[in-house]
Order: C-alpha cells, then structure tokens, then sequence
RNA sequence: GCCCGAGUGGCGGAACCGGUAUACGCGCACGACUUAAAAUCGUGUCUCGCAAGGGAUGUGGGUUCGAUUCCCACCUCGGGCACCA
C-alpha cells in the first residue's frame, strides 16, 4: 500500500464498477426505490460544478438504499433539444445531430468520471427518435381528446430579423439576438389545455412531499382565487339627470330595497348587453364608480356602432394591441385607457348608472376581461381614477356571498395559469405529428407512422415568414394524408424543449420498449403497485414512480408543473397508475462565483470539474461540493477551501494504510467476546476507556450520518465523519471492523478511496481467510451499518450550571444520578458559591443532561 | 407592491423541541519534525479587559429562570411572482 494517488485508484475503481455492472437496476426483484435527478441538457460548455451539486447529493442517497437493501434506479439521460444546440448550428453549419453526440460523450464521460452510480444501460436522449415517437405518440392522445389545439395567439414578433420569438429568447422586451423591440403579433399556435388541470394541479399538491418555497410557488403561479362574476347591464343612458342626483345624494344604506327594484327597470328598448365581471372584492360593489373592460374584450367590437367617438377608441385599440407584452405591463407603467362614450354600465346592487371604459391595465385573458372599479378600495382603480377625474366614493362594505346572491351573481373560481404556447417556429425539436389536408382538415399521423423524423435541412435559420425552417423543405413538407391519401401538407412547427422532460422519468423505467411508451407491468412494479393493490384500488392517490426527485428551483414552475399536468393526463387514460408522478422532491440551491456572482464564461468565474477531478480526485471534489453549506442553499464556490477536503480524505486513507500494515493494534487479537456491545470479536480485556470512547463515538457517528443523508444535511454529516477521523487517527487501537463500518457510512460520499480500503482490509483480514468466507465484491454492495444504541447513550456527562441564566461552572454528572443529587452537587460547588453570595434561592431550575439554572 | 427564504468570527458555516453560541472546515499565528521546504502533527484564533469580569447571533422592543431559536416593529440581502381585479 502506497501514497493516496487518487488518479490511479479512481480509474481502476470505475473500471471494476463497469465490468461488474453494480449498479444496474433489475426489473421485479426485490424492494425499489426510484431517484431521480433532471435530467440535463447537454451544452457545450461541459458538465457545470452545478450539476455535480445534484448528481452527487442524489447518488449518496442512492447508494445508501442500496446498502440498506433496496433495488435502485438511479438513472441518466440527456434533454437534448433546444435553442443553444441549434444556434450552435446556425452559426457554424454543423449538424445539430452532430453537436448533441460530441456533447452527450463529453457529459458521460464527465458524470463517470465523477463516480455516480447510474445505470448507464438505461440511458435516454429526448432527440433520439426512438424515445421521441413516444413524445409524439402522448401528444397525439392530448389532441385526440381535445386538449392540443390550435389557437391565434400573439406572439414575440422581432422587425428587424423577421421572426417569431420565445419567451425565453426575449430579454427585457428586446430581441435576444439584434436587440431591437419586439412587437406582438398574432400567430397561429399549438396550445395545450393545462388549465384544464389547475385545480387538481393545485390542490394534489397536498398528496406529495414538496418543500413549502416549491408548493407556494407553484400555487402562486396556478393562481386560483375566488370571488363572483356579477352582471353589469348596458345600456343607452337614460333618465341621467336623476341618476346624477341619485347619485349625489344617496344615502349610505347598504341593504336598499329601492335600489335592488331598480334593477327590473333596465330591461327596456336601452338594452345592449350584459358586462360579466370578476371581482374578489364583491363586498365593495357599492363603491362601483366605473366599470373597464380589456380592449381586446369581444363586447367592445359589439358595442362599437352605438359609441359616439368610435373612430378615437378604434384608434386607441390598434396602438394597444401594437404593444409588446413589457410596454403594455412594464414596472410603474402609467396606465392608460379612453370612455366609451354614449352608454353606460348599470351597478346591479343600487342600480347607478356609471361610466364604461376600456384601459391596458384589465387583461383580455385574465377573469371575464373587465373589472368593476372601486377607486377608494383599489390602487389600480385609484391611480386611474386620479388621472381621469373620475369620481372616488367611500360606502360601507357588505357581505360578498349575500351581495353575490342578492344581485344574481354567483361565485367562481378562476386561475391565472394560462394554457401552455406548445408550438415553436424552429428546428431543432419534435416535429408536430399531423397534416393538414385540403379535404379532411387536420389530420394526426397513425401511430406506426410514428417517429415521424426530424428531416436534415441545409439553413437552421428561419424562413422569411417566421416559419419553422422544417417548411423549407416542400419534399418534407408535401405528403399524403393518411386518411383520404389525397393532397396534403405537415405542421411544420416542432415541440417546446419542455415536452420531452415532461414524461421522461417513465421512459427510464423501459427505455428499449418498441411497442409501448411503458410497459405497465414494469410501471406497476417500479411505482410498488401490487396485484393486491390493484384490485383494493388504494394506490390511485398517491405519488410515483418516483420516490425523491432532486432539481432546480428554476424549474419548479416550468418543468414540474408541465409532467405534473402531463402525467395526470396520462393517469386520466388509464395509463399510469397514480395521480402525481413524484413522492418527494428536494431543490438545491445554485453554485456561484466568488463575490456571489453567478459563474459565467464572459466573467472568466467558470470552474470546470474536470481540473478540480485531476489535480484532487472525484472523492475530494464530491465532498467539497456536500460540505460547502446546507444543500437547500446557495453556494459561494472557493478553490482554496477544497485542500480541506483532500485532507480528510488522505487521513482516511493514513488510517487505513496503519491498519493494513498492521502498525495498529486491532482488538482483532484479542480472544473471546464483548458482552456489552455484543462484539463477538473484542474482549472486554482489550477495551480500555479510549477505545470504548471510539466505539461510542462511531456508533453516534453511524447514527448522524444516517439521518443527516435522509435530510439533506450532508455537510454536517461530513463534519461528523471528519471528527471521527481525528479521533481515530489519534486512537493507538483501531478495531478493523469498526474501521470498515466508518468507510461503509464514508462510501456514499467518497466511492473510490472507501472501496480501495475496504478491499485492501478484506484481503488482509486473516479471520476471512481462517473462514474461508468468500471475499466482499464492493463495499457498495455491502449492508449499511447499524448502531448499537446502547453504545450511543452517555454514562457521564457534563452539564453547565447557570446562576441566573449565566454559566458559571461546569460539573460531570452520572446519568443514572437523580436530580436531587445533582441539584445538591450544583449547589455545593465553589464558584457557584461565590456567585450566590449568600443571596436568596429562589428557584433551581435542572434540564437533563444539559444544565442547572440557579436563580437568585 | 405581493409571496417565500436568509442575516452568527477574517471567510464557508454549526447549534436537537427555548437550555453551555461560534462544532467542522478554510485562512492566519506560533511550535514540533526537517539541513531546508512541502506534507503532517500540536497549540492558539469573536471582542473589551492585566485580571476578576463584561459585551456580542442585522436593529429596537417584548415573552421567559433562560432567546440565534418564539412574538411585534424596522433595516439589509437573495429568490420567485408581478396592473391577476
């Protein structure tokens, strides 16, 4: 046994790992557990210390499940579409196809190199069209039941390239590309009807194991709130002198009989139409002084031939719909909105007569589209109020479920989720799987048509009328339909990248399955759905196949949501067999750069994990990266404090090495058993006071660790392990056993230098060889250790006594002493003595085991 | 503006359920080993004070025998949402 070369060890460790595949996951045998990490998008910069934060923390889970017995998927794969990959594309010439290979080995390779245990047998990428007819295949089952639709919607519309945008390509309203403003433009898009599931989107949140940041999040951006929709009625202005009196003088009764008669009056030759609105403050109503509606709004097009300054409102909504989303709703943006002159909107409740308007501030998409407005109530309302000289008055609330009723509204619940834009104008995604014939109209591709292929084209860029550059190609684009076979044209719009990310975690479970998404079979057993379950129909509420899912907080709203919405989707056709995919899901926080800056190349901050891996092994960088704070929480890289970790590692190793060539004395020697710690192997002879000190503090130490990985806490678990260390170096007596129990609980963290040692152990224990015991594979395989609580409870310990809540003296105390005799001893102790200076006792106040308060 | 999260040494951070604040690591200083250096090991390292002792967990209050922990108000930082009626 020689020097710590972690460059050596480390390759011959991985090597032995493939040959021997550990950590393949069989279907059917045994318990499961399900891990899962996001799965990547493979850029070209490389594997980011980011993504090793997650890998890693994932992988110690994994292979502690696998210690304690459990059949473990922990699987990888490559989110492979997307923009970077195909400006990659543009720019060079190379074929996206191309760049995702290089890639995707640059990142296996990494990830190897890393020591994860995944099970690169079932290894996935969305852009293989193997896996991505299945994407098609579940889009085609959305469209089949109505929920993939076509719709004209704006779009992010860039004058100077001529191109439609995504949101993401969008930068502070500005083109990400030339900069230049963009404008809207509608265009006609796939949508998918998420807002269909809002509910259930929101209220499953309750069946699965999410951190609270992740469920407000999610419910925020869900944005389901309740209030009434009330019907305001238009109508020509009549009888408007009375009704401005009325209005000045009315007086302030809330419950007004007069009023609410008012209402049957309205119905005349006057009417034009009802103003549905939603308000959550239906209590207000009373202080209704103005009604808005969003120009967009389909009634104003209708009301448009009884307005009197129809041309200037006419005008008014081509410069609004002109304006891009950020100028229309940008920060502090000062509202802006034109009356509706020559009708007027009744009040239901008392049946005033008010103003109509249309403004930017009342979203078309948003609620009914129009709002009552209450200026004394609302700030929105007050600051367009103040500006427009409308009036502002002040009634008494009443009961919003009453007022609802009493007026003929009825209360509602609306979200401000909006469907899902799933068409993109672009390359390198999936193709949308259906035709447009002349005579059948739309029509979806049969499913043994399906992968239909993403066809090479020479220009990625974009056609000149925004088009996908996929309708380039007219050989591509010109087909038969399957129905009629007659004449007929592909969509040429691809999915969004976030479409193969929304059901991947099934793919993992049968990635080869030619006829199938997932065999249901294999899903049942990886979601622990029994037969018996299956008949008593008790699983359906509950979460999997996934059992802890580890991402970004970036995606909690995008990501999670989608798969959350499409496998509930799926489970609605019966083809998954519970309502949430994941059981439990943790977020890391970011890595960042010195002074808290996010890492990127323009800043030259980035650190690659393939020079920390060279010059200090994957082992050191894996702890580094657990121990540099709380998982949940951001981190401030620095390189100077890695030597910390090397060095825990190395005297790991030293410790090991003394044991190996037997510089150490081993309790092994000594005959006979130990009856208190139920150690066949250590006679009580041998078991001096240190020693049994080391064995109490490993056995705490297994303990710690142990509860330390099922919260996350990896760098207090770290920081155990780095304190038994030390107390095992400085041990003269190290029993081997225990020596192999602390490298099983360090072997989740440091994978390699942990199984180099235990081999080496394994080989020169004599007892194996006495037993003839067939020697150990990997120390990965092995059984988790146990501790002995009796071994983890003190005998002895030291309190601190306080005389008014300050500690004065410490005193070592028996457990088993009772708390008169404590309290006795607290009392008796000198420099307690001097601090009560004969004052009165007032009270003694004992916490077992941690302290004696004496106040005087 | 709203919703989360967080403020502890020179730095990253510990502290269970309200019970000895500053574990562990980095850095720094000194010492041992060495011809020397590196590595390693040891000691020290919140602050004022010679000491006895006092003061410190963003700020100011409160509850309590006792508060980093609970409550109220405020300040700062990070993240998310944002004209959502």
């Amino acid at each position: 046994m020689k020097e710590y070369n972690h460059l050596k060890i480390e390759k011959k460790i991985q090597e032995n790992w493939k040959k021997k595949e550990i950590y393949k996951a069989k279907d059917f045998k045994g318990k499961k557990y399900y891990s899962l990490i996001e799965f990547p998008y493979p850029s070209g910069d490389g594997l980011h210390v980011g993504h090793v934060r997650g890998q890693v923390a994932m992988d110690i889970v994994s292979r502690k499940r696998r210690m304690e017995g459990y059949n473990v998927l922990y699987p990888i794969g490559w989110d492979a579409f997307g923009l970077p990959t195909e400006n990659y594309a543009i720019k060079t010439g190379k074929r996206p196809k191309v760049i995702t290979k290089k890639n995707t080995d640059t990142f296996r390779k990494q990830a190897k190199s890393l020591g994860i245990s995944f099970d690169w047998s079932r290894e996935i990428n969305t852009t293989d069209p193997a896996y991505y007819k299945w994407t098609q295949w579940i889009f085609l089952q959305f469209y089949k039941k109505g929920l993939a639709y076509k719709a004209e919607i704006p779009i992010n519309w860039c004058p100077r390239c001529k191109i439609g945008l995504a949101n993401e390509e969008v930068v502070d309203g500005k083109c990400e590309r030339c900069g230049e403003m963009t404008e809207r433009r509608m265009k006609n898009q796939w949508m998918l009807a998420i807002t269909k599931y809002a509910e259930r989107l929101d209220k499953d949140l309750d069946l699965v194991d999410y951190p609270e940041r992740v469920k407000s999040s999610q419910r925020n951006w869900i944005g389901k709130s309740e209030g009434s929709e009330i019907d305001f009625k238009i109508t020509l202005p009549k009888n408007s002198e009375k009704l401005l009196s009325r209005f000045s003088h009315s007086n302030l009764t809330t419950d007004n009989e007069s009023n609410i008669a008012y209402k049957a009056e309205s119905t005349s030759q006057n009417f034009l139409g009802v103003l549905k609105v939603f308000t959550t403050r239906a209590d207000t109503l009373f202080g209704v002084t103005y009604v808005v509606l969003a120009p967009e709004h389909d009634l104003v097009q209708k009301l448009l031939p009884n307005i009197l300054n129809k041309n200037e409102v006419s005008k008014f909504i081509d410069e609004i719909k002109k304006k891009s989303e950020l100028e229309r709703t940008g920060e502090n943006k000062e509202k802006i909105g034109i009356e509706l002159k020559g009708i007027k909107a009744t009040n239901p409740a008392n049946g005033e007569e008010v103003p109509i308007w249309i403004a930017d501030y009342v979203l078309a998409n948003y609620g009914t589209g129009a709002v009552m407005a209450v200026p004394q109530h609302d700030t929105r309302d007050r600051d367009f109020a103040e500006k427009y000289n409308l009036p502002i008055i002040d009634r008494p609330l009443v009961d919003i479920q009453e007022i609802t009723k009493k007026v003929g509204g009825k209360m509602v619940t609306k979200f401000k989720l909006r469907d899902w834009v799933f068409s993109r104008q672009r390359y390198w995604g999936e193709p949308i799987p259906l035709v447009n014939c002349d005579k059948c109209g739309l029509v979806p591709l049969s499913e043994k048509d399906l992968p239909l292929k993403l066809p090479e084209v020479k220009k990625y860029t974009l056609t000149e009328t925004g088009e996908s550059p996929l309708a380039g190609i007219s050989k591509w684009v010109n087909t038969k339909c399957p129905k009629c076979k007659g004449k007929a044209k592909r969509e040429t719009d691809t999915m969004p990248n976030w479409a193969g990310s929304s059901w991947y975690y099934l793919r993992y479970i049968d990635p080869k399955n030619k006829n199938k998404f997932v065999d249901p079979k294999k899903l049942n057993y990886w979601s622990d759905v029994s037969n018996k379950d299956l008949k008593a129909k008790s699983y359906k509420l509950k979460a999997g196949p996934v059992d802890w899912y580890n991402g970004g907080m970036e995606h909690t709203t995008l990501h999670l949501l989608y798969s959350r919405f499409w496998h509930k989707f799926l489970y609605d056709l019966k083809l998954v067999p519970m309502v949430e995919p994941y059981k439990k899901r943790t977020s890391h926080g970011m890595i960042l750069g010195a002074g808290g800056v996010k890492m990127s190349k323009s800043l030259g901050n980035v650190v690659n994990p393939d020079d920390i891996i060279k010059t200090y092994g994957a082992d050191t960088l894996r702890v580094y990266e657990m121990f540099l704070g709380p998982f949940e929480d951001g981190a401030i890289w620095n390189t100077e404090s890695i030597i910390g970790s090397r060095r825990f590692i190395e005297k790991v190793w030293r410790i090991g090495e003394k044991i190996v060539t037997k510089q150490t004395n081993n309790f092994r020697n000594c005959a006979l058993g130990d009856k208190r710690t139920g150690d066949p192997h250590v006679s009580e002879n041998c078991l001096s006071a240190s020693s049994l000190a080391l064995k109490k503090l490993l056995h705490k130490t297994i303990k710690k660790v142990g509860e330390d990985i099922e919260s996350m806490h990896f760098n207090t678990a770290i920081s155990s392990m780095m304190i038994l260390a030390t107390e095992m170096e400085k041990s003269e007596f190290i029993n081997t056993d225990d020596f192999k129990k602390f490298l099983q609980i360090l072997a989740p963290f440091a994978p390699h230098m942990t199984e180099e040692l235990y081999k080496q152990l394994t080989i020169n224990n004599y007892e194996l060889k006495i037993k003839k015991e067939k020697i150990i594979s990997s120390i990965h395989l092995s059984s988790w250790p146990k501790y002995d609580e009796n071994l983890i409870k003190d005998d002895e310990v030291k309190i601190a006594i306080q005389v008014n809540g300050k500690v004065r003296a410490e005193i070592m105390i028996q457990v088993s002493e009772s708390e008169e005799i404590i309290k006795e001893k607290a009392l008796k102790n000198e420099a307690v003595l001097r601090f009560i200076n004969g004052a009165e006792i007032r009270k003694v106040i004992y916490v077992k085991n941690r302290l004696i308060n004496i106040v005087i």
